[in-house]
DNA sequence: TGCGTCAAGTTCCATCCGGAACTAAATCGC
DNA sequence: GCGATTTAGTTCCGGATGGAACTTGACGCA
C-alpha cells in the first residue's frame, strides 16, 4: 500500500531522470539505481562485474573444480607466463594471501609450475603446465564469448568509445585512495 | 632472468597494442591486461569496481562497524524507503540469504525497521530509523566523493558519454545468461 | 659487514559468505 | 474453492575469505 504509492513515486522519478522512458520488465530498484542514485558509476561497474564474474565461476567451478582466485591466477598466467603471485595480486581484486593459497593448490593439481627467481629468491615464477594450458584454452573463448554477449546492445563504435574511457579511468589509478580517512564531519 | 625477457616482451606487445605509449610507473600487469587481454570490459569493470569498494568497505567497517551486505542494505534503502529485500537483491551483487542476514542484522542494530505489507504478509518492507538515516546521510558525500575522484581523468563530456554506454549495457540485462552451459568442444 | 627497512610469500584464525534445502504465503489452473 | 506451482524470506553448514602477524630474503646505508 505504502510501497505501491511509494513505487509510483519511484516511476515518475525515473521517468523524468533517465535519458529515456523506463523499459518494460526494468526492475524498478534497478531504475531507482540507474537514474535516481548519486553513484552512478560504481552502480554500474559493481552490476556489470557481477552479472559478468557470477555465471562464469559458478561455471568454472561445476566443469573445472576451481576456485575463484584459482581461476584467476590460471587467466593471468595464460595472459603472461613467468610472472609472479605479486603480480597477479596488483592487477587483480585479490589480496595476496588469498592469491598465495590459490597457487599452492594449482601447484598441488599440476596446473602450474613454480620457478624461483635466480636474482632475487623470494620471487617465484608461475608458468602453466600442458593440462594447466589446455584449461585456460577450453575457458578463454567462454570468456570471450560472454562479454560479447554483454555487450550485444553496443555498436562497435560504441564499445571502442567504452573501451577508451574506461582506459583511461584505469591510467589513473595512482591518483585513487587506497584508504580513506574522514572523520565524521557533522 | 627468463622473467626479465617476457618483460620486455610484454612492454612491446602493449606499446604496439596500446593507444598510447604505456605510462611510467603501470604496472606492467596491468598494462597486460589492458592491451593484451581479450577479455577487455571484464577487467576493466572489475577493476574500478574493486577499486572503489574496497577502501569504502574497510572506511564503513572501521567506522560505522558494518558488513559489506549491511551497507548496500542500508545504501539502497536510502535511496527508496519502502524496498523489500528481494528489490536490494535484483539490484545488488548479493544473494538473498546473505542479504536476509543483513537485514536481520541491521534491524537488531536498530537501524532499519520492518513492515509487513498489508496485502502480502510474505513481504516486509524496510524503513531507515533515525540512526539508519545519520549513517546514510554521513556516508553518501563520502562516496559520492571518492567516485569523483575515480573519475577525475575524465572531463564531464566523457563521463556523460560513459554513463550513457554503461546505462546502455545494463539495460540489456535480460538477455545475458544467468548460467553457462557449455560442454567441452574438443 | 652488520643493522634497519622493505618486499614476496606464507600461515593462522575468526568470520563471512553463499549454495541448497526449507517454511510460509500467495497465485494460478481448472 | 482446492491442489500444484511460484515467490519472499530464513536456516543450515561447510568451506572460502581476507586481515594481521610472521618468515625469509634483498637492499640501503653507514
Amino acid at each position: 500500500m505504502l510501497g505501491k504509492l511509494r513505487r509510483e513515486k519511484i516511476r515518475q522519478l525515473t521517468r523524468s531522470a533517465g535519458p529515456a522512458a523506463s523499459p518494460a520488465g526494468l526492475h524498478p530498484m534497478i531504475a531507482t539505481k540507474l537514474w535516481a542514485n548519486p553513484c552512478w558509476l560504481s552502480f554500474r561497474a559493481n552490476f556489470i562485474a557481477h552479472h559478468y564474474n557470477q555465471p562464469l565461476y559458478e561455471w568454472i567451478a561445476r566443469k573445472f573444480k576451481l576456485t575463484g582466485p584459482e581461476h584467476v591466477v590460471l587467466y593471468a598466467v595464460g595472459l603472461e607466463e613467468g610472472i609472479t603471485a605479486d603480480d597477479v595480486s596488483a592487477s587483480s581484486a585479490r589480496p595476496k594471501n588469498t592469491l598465495s593459497r590459490a597457487v599452492n593448490s594449482l601447484v598441488a593439481k599440476r596446473l602450474l609450475t613454480r620457478i624461483e627467481d635466480a636474482n632475487d629468491r623470494r620471487r617465484k615464477h608461475l608458468y602453466l603446465t600442458r593440462q594447466g594450458r589446455r584449461i585456460v584454452d577450453d575457458t578463454v573463448p567462454v570468456l570471450v564469448e560472454h562479454e560479447r554477449t554483454m555487450l550485444a546492445s553496443l555498436s562497435a563504435e560504441e564499445a571502442r568509445t567504452l573501451q577508451k574511457l574506461l582506459t583511461k579511468i584505469v591510467l589513473n589509478q595512482n591518483a585513487w585512495p587506497t584508504r580513506i580517512t574522514q572523520e565524521r564531519n557533522t
